[in-house]
DNA sequence: GCATGAATTTTGTCTGAGTAAATTCAACGA
DNA sequence: TCGTTGAATTTACTCAGACAAAATTCATGC
């Protein structure tokens, strides 16, 4: 993130006739979205993801065959190919012969991914977007903290103990805040068993805390999250699972009010089309 | 390629075995794990990626490097990167030059993807594993449920039942009645208007029917999951949230004791560890 | 008219080469 | 002695061009 090196100076040896060296303003040297620079292929898997996540290309459409697209971009074929299997496995495209790779339908969409999902926040996220994520939060985090109070033990609650102490150290306004509460949700996932529920909490979060950044921008927090934290912990501590599961949802429902929604706070109650709510 | 799916209409011939046959006697034309040929390149990665969840390849395993298990493969560089840039994109692997391929560490798995849940499940799964994967139904499934009492309309009310007439007639001894219970659940999330929510369960669904399939095999169902199915379908209808929920509650919690647990139906109870629950 | 097969387009696979990054380790200087 | 610097080395990364296989389209023959 700071360091965002220059690597793209490559000393260009002319007596060989390696012709590939346009400037081309748009060579990509290492786009990072999470501090760690991207290969070649990572970051056309990103381009590409990021257009279809946020609805520039729609499901159906046809990108260009391998060879148009690979050349307009000035990158390989290879390289190409590889952000397109990228993308396949995330459900976003698939591939076949004489008909082109093309954009999946939404519901194949492994939304929850985190690559999938950072590219969704890439730009500014849709409320509708922001809803149905904390409306599975709300759903997942609560029941989450009440198995945690049921299977906790001492390394669980200090490593929240001590992401607790950071938190309020650092507060959220800074990077080490903010992942010191990172540490506080892992800790306190680690301590479900259950590794599913990790995994999907893991990737969510990850989102979301991009977006804490986001939103700390526009408006600064209004409330100290600390306290809210420290009934979750306590709760825990006490090996009570219902006070656990209901301090968790008040604490995701105070996140909910501190997040900038644009227009309203109500949900988008079932459209008028039942296929699917839209994402973008 | 994502595995599950085909939410669409799509004329059932799946009723018919419809057998791909080859031989496959030493190449690999295309295995097939849901009845979709795979390419070279996703057959290599379903091979890798069965050998990483099952635990045969472990954390900090580093593969081969990319000369020798092609080679080893008798298939072209090519075709082994693309497979692994699959793996990567799943969390499973990740590539740094002179280190070489090593497999992640769980906590970066997306256990949730449908293809690594569906490799999970290729040879006998765990017990852990299930019992995991149920304690997740069995938060977000009744939750779905009242969402859907909510926001359902009558398209979506007719679909449920459709397929729950679906399930009458041909039960899930046979291949049809699993797909009209799918299309019940399929139609339910879609009603629920949260597109995470769809997400994340069509993906456990469908690695769960899989699984379906396999305990048919073991042991026939020792009761007549279609009323359960339509407590579930009334109170959607009545749009009653809390009933829906207690329904669906009681229906996965059937679908638990039909399912052949080895040994404990009791959940793993925090290992000594604190490390992670682990998958295999 | 319908099935059958050829032409065509696009992804899939192969080969071989050169490039860039990260580790190891030896030389160097404080 | 210790740390820093810099080369050697190993590995993945990117490139190029060719051929193979699959799926659609279209002409052909019965």
């Amino acid at each position: 993130m700071s360091a965002v090196s220059s690597p793209d100076v490559q000393t260009d040896m002319g007596m060989k006739s390696r012709k590939q060296n346009q400037k081309s303003s748009s060579r990509k040297p290492a786009p990072a979205a999470d501090g760690k620079a991207l290969r070649l292929h990572g970051a056309i898997a990103r381009d590409i993801g990021v257009l279809i996540v946020s609805g520039r290309y729609r499901p159906g459409h046809v990108l260009d065959n391998e060879i148009e697209a690979s050349s307009r971009r000035k990158v390989s074929r290879t390289a190409y190919r590889e952000a397109v299997r990228i993308l396949s496995a995330k459900g976003l495209v698939n591939s076949r012969p004489r008909v082109g790779t093309r954009v999946s339908a939404r519901e194949e969409w492994h939304l929850l991914d985190p690559d999938v999902l950072t590219w969704a926040f890439e730009g500014e996220p849709e409320p509708s977007v922001l809803h149905g994520l904390f409306e599975l939060r709300s759903i997942v985090e609560p029941a989450a903290a009440a198995l945690a109070a049921q299977r906790r033990n001492q390394g669980h609650l200090d490593q929240m103990r001590r992401a607790l102490d950071a938190m309020a150290a650092h507060t959220l306004h800074v990077e080490a805040g903010r992942i010191a509460d990172q540490q506080f949700h892992a800790a306190l996932l680690s301590a479900t068993a259950n590794p599913f529920i990790v995994s999907l909490t893991n990737g969510v979060t990850g989102a979301v805390t991009a977006l804490t950044e986001f939103k700390q921008r526009i408006a600064p927090l209004k409330r100290d999250p600390v306290p809210d934290h420290l009934r979750v912990y306590d709760a825990i501590a006490a090996k009570d699972a219902e006070a656990a599961r209901a301090a968790m949802s008040e604490l995701i429902r105070l996140a909910i009010m501190d997040t900038p929604v644009k227009q309203r706070p109500k949900p988008a109650i079932a459209p008028r089309d039942a296929r699917a709510a839209r994402l973008r």
